[in-house]
DNA sequence: GTCTATACGGCGATAGAC
DNA sequence: GTCTATCGCCGTATAGAC
């Protein structure tokens, strides 16, 4: 990499950003192992030595595409929390705007123009718990969930740390359940006026409450207490 | 299959088992496709060409190692269900005993002696929402599903019928993240006396109480008129 | 009926020619 | 910076031993 950056070649950054984008497309549609390399480089209109060498191997590629928009969603959601805790005093934050400034922003992001990261929440929501993927998961994602972490728990003093984890935990896991599966719910309701399968904004209204009511239930759990 | 069922062989069935038990063991440990036929054949003692004799492909093996115990489990959170109703009446069901007959079968088969169930929950957790599994999931859950839908339904009369699919989903999704990660808990709190690793009581304790209050919130939502 | 031995096409990864 | 040749290993299929 000498001198004028992004130019030198205008090729590599373009190369990469296709490669990146049509990999996510993939292994959102049938995940990261049923993908081929070959597959990869047709979709993005390029061949697989290209992939070889700008990523090394696949596991890189997989771990740029995850950091790729990790950062962007966490910037989003940290400076949300911040403006909200200027605003109301770092020891008054009330529990649903501290959800909503986690949730809203990935929502935001479903619903925007670009289909990339409704590409990448399918496959994050669906290999957040993957082994292989929990470093490079934990590199993107755990300063922002630490300090959500701190955050819940003055919201809600009653929750031990431990409660304010496991809280957090479950709010991680009924977002990616809402915005993963679109085929399991359709199968699962008759009637189909109400499942549009990428309608994100009904599961967003329903999630909301249901997260904060929960958070709220371990906290008067632990003050009768448990 | 002629007479004698599980006698001739009394090798078939046998074999049949440790192939299960050694897939399910080493699914859960690296997930399905990173796992070689012939990791699994020499884990269980026996060969490749044995796994392709009794499964004809990998993708059977992993359907019977779902439906295995799908069918077990169901089978207890069915019968707790029926017993509760015929106890109180089949529209006097309360939220929290309807979730506790849906969660403690899980939780009380993860903290038996048989270690194939923990596998499992791994397993299971780590892949409800893989599109390739999705029929061999929905074919081992979804009635017992449906049946807990419309009874938590009953329970909170407020929610409208996706509602109570959604809550479903939260629901499931909140038991999988507490059965599935142990890795990532333990990387978010600092505290280690707490987290004894595969500690599941600890999760239920919070898990019921969290999934009881969300699904009311969701419920007073909705009569508050949203 | 149960299992072993062997062969085949395709994968990710590597090295090196252009 | 791009592409081809090659390698070892994978899942699968099959033919035949017991």
């Amino acid at each position: 990499m000498p001198s004028s950056g992004k130019r030198s070649g205008s090729y590599n950054v373009a190369t990469r950003g296709r490669l990146l984008d049509a990999a996510e497309l993939l292994f959102a549609e049938s995940g990261i192992d049923s993908v081929t390399l070959k597959e990869i480089a047709q979709k993005s209109g390029g061949n697989v030595g290209q992939i070889v060498y700008h990523f090394g191997q696949k596991e890189e590629l997989v771990r740029e595409v995850i950091l790729r928009r990790a950062g962007v969603i966490s910037a989003d959601r940290i400076q949300l929390l911040d403006s909200y805790e200027r605003l109301v005093g770092k020891g008054n934050v009330a529990l649903e705007p501290v959800v909503r400034a986690f949730l809203d922003p990935y929502f935001e992001r479903l619903e925007s123009n670009d289909p990339g990261w409704r590409c990448y929440a399918l496959f994050i929501g669906r290999n957040v718990w993957d082994r292989r993927l929990a470093p490079v998961i934990a590199e993107g994602f755990n300063p922002t969930a630490k300090r959500f972490i701190a955050t819940i728990r003055t919201a809600v003093p009653a929750l031990t740390e431990a409660d304010s984890a496991r809280a957090f935990q479950f709010l991680l896991s009924g977002l990616y359940g809402s915005t993963t599966n679109d085929t399991r719910f359709d199968s699962l309701v008759e009637e189909t006026d109400d499942s549009g399968s990428a309608d994100y904004n009904r599961y967003q209204q329903v999630l909301i409450p249901y997260v904060v009511g929960g958070i709220r239930a371990i906290g008067e759990m632990r003050e009768a207490g448990a």
